[in-house]
DNA sequence: TCGACTCGTGAGAGCGCTCTCTCGGGTGTC
DNA sequence: GACACCCGAGAGAGCGCTCTCACGAGTCGA
């Protein structure tokens, strides 16, 4: 009846308008040398004058692959980890290397509950070739059933409880280190800390690098009060800290939110920054350059926590093999807050 | 040779096992009421005992949807767009309605040049059923070219020139002309303002809102200084508009963080906020909680604006008819620097 | 000059699904 | 009791692509 189908072309209708056989046609859309140049040459003219453009579908429904990967962010990522610039951050990074490698990111915003489960009819029905998923709480069980899937998984932040898939994460322990002998460096002998929630890896080991670098200070006790990464918990947990011990003349935030916050508590409570009390926080976010006075924080590199997570996952998804973990350099950036 | 194909289960292997064909199982997949009760129920518990997921591959092959929605997000929205708070925001809110919706979201962040071909050539491969464009810098012409790709586009914020698609925005000069009204209110008689970019269309509004509202004070002179939204921005703007004009006493900035600058400029000439001059900003970000003093502003349903995006997109695709705009709207805050 | 290769190309199967068409059998009507 | 009807279920085509296999023509060595 439609000698020319209305439609978008097909292989088909691009084979016969260059007079060539659909299998050819595939070829030079795949890019292989073994076309004559001619022949390549006029379909890819008949290609560019029909708008042909290779229906993603029908490709993955033979070739087993959708060139998609799913970033997987927790719903409490979305607002909470350390600071909003972490997710934007996160997601750019993974977006650039995914986009030079043409594939695609599909985001799947984790929020809670039903969410586990689409998340794994998705995988399951291999929507997407791998899986990067994002700063988990908790000891998640996602990953574990992610790779039990036969997914390529890789995480972002090292997970709680023993890590069965590959991790990229940061060196926060000697970063928080390097901020408490900076600290005890200019003098500071009664330093406390804000931790971050202790149910994330990223909250204990920031508190463990404020244990150890304490030892340099010998007698000294540990005073911890623990934040949830946010502004206002800062506030509050520098209120209780200052109860606690009013003499406190450092103190390392696991985070610059909540280092802010204890800056504003501190200011509040008539205590002079740098000179009374010296305060460090943890991420260099771009909002610590803009605290009063800027921020003395541990720097980590967020944009490269994306793309090396994208970074690995596509060579998981092309078969190759990879590090268990990549731990990314973390330093400090010394500004006047301490 | 193989009885039992080791790989995943399809719609044949399901009717297999229960004895049915695989049109009567793809019809219990789908949920049709034509199917024996009985007949079902055996058939749901093979695909349960086979953990069968359809392949989405070979379902949009023949039906001709993807179930997915692209939002793409021009580079510079990924990291400037008023404040980091927005792209979160909106994301959230346009996940959290297509998840419901059983809808996937493809994230494309388009940095720049190539992108935009890259763009065009997965809307035209049908990659995405419609797509939801955050955020345009000046004129952009990718609007008029998904449309013409036939391809359903809802835009937040009004593109500048024509708006030839449905969009999301919300009442940028009336929530503009409140903060003025409230200056007034105060007292205030010489108000500056410290512009958004005038290549986007918020920019203009919130200038505009401005100039409409400082009609209420006869012979007062237009003082404006143009920033980029940033914090930075902010802080340079407020000194050059000081230099020239140094008795403000109000100021409105189109954005939260040029608020926050505009107050750091304040405090280090000397000024007092609000005593000598008021500040307001525009959007209603956390961080506008926390500056000193706490930022009167205007606010703005970012997350709302991405629901909106998600339900006009999927009424688009579903073929239904939408209206050219939804625009939302903003009311003053006010706390303590006006 | 002939057989063995290589190289470019086409034919055709088949990926897993949906959907139309058809058909068998049960029900209702007069 | 005969006919029309409807409902549940199966057969089969086909969505657009990739990829294996086969084949014809050209190349080369003996």
């Amino acid at each position: 009846m439609n000698e020319t189908p209305a439609g978008r072309p097909t292989l088909e209708t691009v084979a016969r308008a260059a007079g060539a056989s659909r299998a050819t046609v595939s070829r030079v859309v795949n890019g292989s040398t073994t076309v004559r140049p001619d022949v390549a040459e006029s379909i890819r003219r008949a290609i560019a004058d029909l708008g042909y453009v290779p229906n993603p579908a029908a490709r993955s429904l033979v070739t087993q692959r959708t060139d998609s990967i799913a970033l997987i962010l927790p719903e409490s990522a979305t607002r909470v980890f350390s600071d909003d610039a972490f997710f934007p951050g996160v997601i750019r990074g993974v977006g650039e290397v995914l986009e030079k490698a043409d594939k695609q990111l599909v985001l799947l915003l984790a929020s809670t509950q039903s969410s586990h489960d689409r998340i794994l009819r998705y995988v399951h029905g291999r929507t997407v070739d791998g899986v990067v998923l994002a700063s988990m709480h908790g000891a998640d069980t996602l990953p574990e059933e992610l790779r039990a899937a036969g997914v390529p998984v890789v995480t972002s932040g090292r997970p709680l409880g023993e890590a069965t898939v590959p991790y990229i994460d940061v060196e926060h322990a000697s970063g928080v280190e390097a901020a408490m002998r900076h600290l005890v460096g200019l003098g500071r002998r009664r330093i406390a800390t804000i931790a971050g929630p202790q149910d994330m890896v990223a909250g204990r080991e920031r508190l463990a690098g404020y244990l150890s670098g304490l030892e340099a200070l010998p007698g000294a006790v540990p005073l911890v009060e623990e934040g949830d990464f946010m502004r206002q918990s800062g506030i509050d947990a520098m209120e209780r800290l200052l109860e606690r011990d009013p003499d406190i003349d450092g103190v390392f935030a696991a985070s610059d939110l909540m280092a802010d916050g204890a800056l504003r508590t501190l200011r509040r409570l008539g205590r002079r920054v740098p000179d009374d009390v010296a305060v460090i926080g943890f991420d260099d976010v771009e909002a610590a350059r803009f605290t009063d006075p800027p921020l003395t924080t541990v720097h980590q590199p967020i944009h490269e926590i994306g793309t090396r997570l994208a970074e690995q996952i596509l060579r998981l998804v092309a078969g190759e093999e990879v590090e268990a973990s990549v731990v990314l350099p973390t330093h400090l950036v010394v500004r006047e807050s301490a």
